[in-house]
This record gives structure tokens, sequence and C-alpha cells, in this order.
DNA sequence: GTCTATATCCAGATAGAC
DNA sequence: GTCTATCTGGATATAGAC
């Protein structure tokens, strides 16, 4: 019984663990059709075979890997809006605590975007079961309108212009690196640090009246 | 001769023609691990070892394709900032002719974002072989902070940021779609109308001093 | 130049020993 | 629960007939 108790505690068996965390690293690197079963159990350090044995497919493991990411991708931070602080404040609580969930797992945005585009099906699903809500952070926005604390914008293009100055430069790694900082990594993530601030100063500075 | 001179003229054969509309199809739709050369023969109606024969590998194939796409993404837009007009209205400018340009290919940032991804090496070779500088638009941006038409800001972010707000929800349609405006594609691309203009105003309204 | 047929390889998945 | 061995399908690529 106290044995039992031990590994009832625990939601995922060890090498069911040590599998998750090799998948999400393969998966996440390589998307689905750049992954095989082979990379997966090479990372994790054990048979092919036993994937099978703890995740019936390659979808299904691809499954846990996908839903993991997609929640950190759309996250709480919708809470930030929910506050009772001033609209400025708002916006640069979201941009600076975005770009540092994102630095954390930086090849979580391409991954989402990639697979979003080659199932765009699973969308439907997955809105409900995070439970989010953007329509939200939207109804804030139209009532700040309303108030004159910024100036008329339409709420969902000043909502894409957020995620799109928060999420594209981890999408576009390579070539901003590339491109811009002669793929230096160093000077590329002192440009994302200055990010945290300069992004929400240039989003103030646009809708304040 | 005459014959021959016909024959000269076209880049082209015919076949080729057909196999690249048909290779630029299906690759940009699916990626590179994604696609197979028989979806490609399929879709361009004729055998699979015809493929072979024009393209030597799959490899070949795909580079012909991700050259023409990346060269359609980075465009000669450039071009726009080396005029003698004003800087608001070279952000107009620049904004609507690049939101147009990818709405005629609104698979290809997306396409190119994952590719450069999967293999970052490749573009040290294509920024040099399309001849494009992004360097100068710096020179540019900085020049008018040094005299005082926009306020003090990094080159970079703001590159970046004009970037990011064109790019994005071509990368992100899925998403955008699906979430905020319940899959309704009329909505969407209405929306993207309208961020021809609203964007720039976006970006003038944050850099004005 | 275009096809059919085939070689070769590697993927996902299962059977069965331990 | 973990392994080896194997099945089966589908992928790229080539050979060779027409």
């Amino acid at each position: 019984m106290v044995k039992l108790i031990g590994k009832m505690n625990a939601r995922h068996t060890e090498t069911e663990t040590l599998i998750l965390d090799a998948a999400r690293k393969v998966f996440l690197e390589n998307g689905f059709d750049g992954t095989t079963m082979q990379k997966i159990s090479d990372e994790a350090g054990i048979n092919k075979a036993l994937l099978h044995y703890y995740f019936r497919s390659k979808d299904r493991l691809f499954e846990a890997v996908f839903v993991e990411a997609f929640s950190r991708m759309i996250p709480n931070l919708m809470k930030i809006f929910a506050s009772e602080a001033e609209f400025p404040d708002k916006i640069r609580g979201f941009v600076a605590t975005y770009i540092s969930a994102l630095q954390q797992y930086p090849q979580i945005p391409l991954f989402i975007l990639h697979e979003l585009h080659r199932n765009p099906g699973r969308i439907i699903e997955l809105i409900h079961s995070t439970g989010m809500n953007p329509g939200f952070v939207i109804q804030i926005i139209r009532q700040e309108v309303r108030n004159g604390n910024i100036i008329d914008i339409d709420p969902m293009q000043l909502m894409v212009n957020m995620l799109a100055m928060c999420i594209f430069p981890f999408a576009a790694r390579p070539m901003i690196q590339g491109f811009i900082f002669n793929n230096d990594t160093k000077t590329f993530e002192i440009f994302l640090e200055k990010r945290k601030t300069e992004v929400a100063d240039f989003i103030i500075k646009a809708i304040t009246p």
C-alpha cells in the first residue's frame, strides 16, 4: 500500500516523463513532419518500441506535446487586462511578461503557427479546451476607446499589433538575426531584452490621444 | 534556326513551367517535409519520373521554389525608402505595398520562416544572391532620427516593428481568423485590407516627435 | 520526352522473447 | 516494462521500354 501511494501520486512514470521531455525537444525543433520516432527514442536514450508502448502512435505523442505548447502560447496573460491598473500599465505588463515567457521557449511560436497551418481544424477544439477568451481583451480595449483614454482604434487591429510585435521576433529569429545582426546571437538577445520596454512605449505612444 | 530561336527565348519548356507551378503550390502549402514528389506530379498531371528528369532531386526542385519565394518575401520595397518622399509617406508606401504583395502569395511568410528555421545556413548564401541590403534602411531611419524628424528610436526596433505588423497576420492567419473572427474568411480579408492604412497610421503616430 | 516497372531505403507500428 | 526482430507501407530515385 505504501509503495503504491508513491507511485500513484506521480502523474507520470519516470519513463513517460523521459519520453515526453525528449518528444517536446524534437517536435518543437523539427515539427511533426520533420520528426521521426527514431530521433525521439534516441534523444530519450530508450528503445523505439517503448514509445508505442506508452503512447500508442506518433499522433498521440504529438498531441500531448502540442497541447502543452499551445497552452503556453496562449497564456493567462489575459488576466493582466482584467486588473485595476491604468491601461498603459496593462500594456507594459502584457508585453514584458509575454516576451519573457517566450524567451523560455523560443521555438514555440513558429512551432504552433506551422502546426496550426497544417491542421487548422484543431484550433476549434483547442480554443474551448484552454478556456481562453480573446473577446474579453477586445471588450476592455473598446471600453478604453469609449472613455476617451485612448484614440479611436479598431480593437482587433490593436490586439494583432501587440501580438505581432511580441511574437514575430521569435518566429523570424533566423531571418532577423541573419540579416540584421550578422548572425550574432548575443546581440539578438540584447535586442529582445530591450523590446520588453520599447514595444510597450511604442504602442502607448501610438494610442494615447 | 528559326525553330531554335523560339525554343531558346523561352526560359523554360512548357513541362518545366508546369512542374514549377505545381511544385510551388504544393511546397508553399505543405513545406518541404510535408511534400511528396507524388503530390507534385499529381498536381501537375504528369508522371512522377518526369520530375526527376527535369529536376534531378526533390532538393533541387525545392531550391528553385524556395529561392523564388524568398525573393518575393524580401522585395525591392527597399527602394521606397530611397525615394525623395517625406518619411511618413515612405512608411505609408512601404506598408501598403508590402501587404498588397503578401496578399497575392499569403502562404509565403510562414513557408519562408519555417524553412529558414529548418536550414538557417541557407540564409547567408541567399542574402548575397538577392543583393538586398537591410543596412540601407537602417541608415535612412538613423538619419531621420538625427534630423529630429522622428523621435529617438532604435532603428532596428522600428524596422522589426514594421515587418512584424505587416507579416505576422499572414503567418498567424489560422490563429487570428479562428480565434478572433470565428473562422470567417471574408471578415479577415476586410481586416487585412484596412491594415494597409491602419498600420501606417499606427507607426507614424508612434514615431512623430 | 514521357511512361511503367522496379530498386532501395526508411518510416511507423507490432509480435514476441526476456 | 524493455528489448530485438520483423512486418508493411510509402518515400525518393533509377532503369529501361516506347
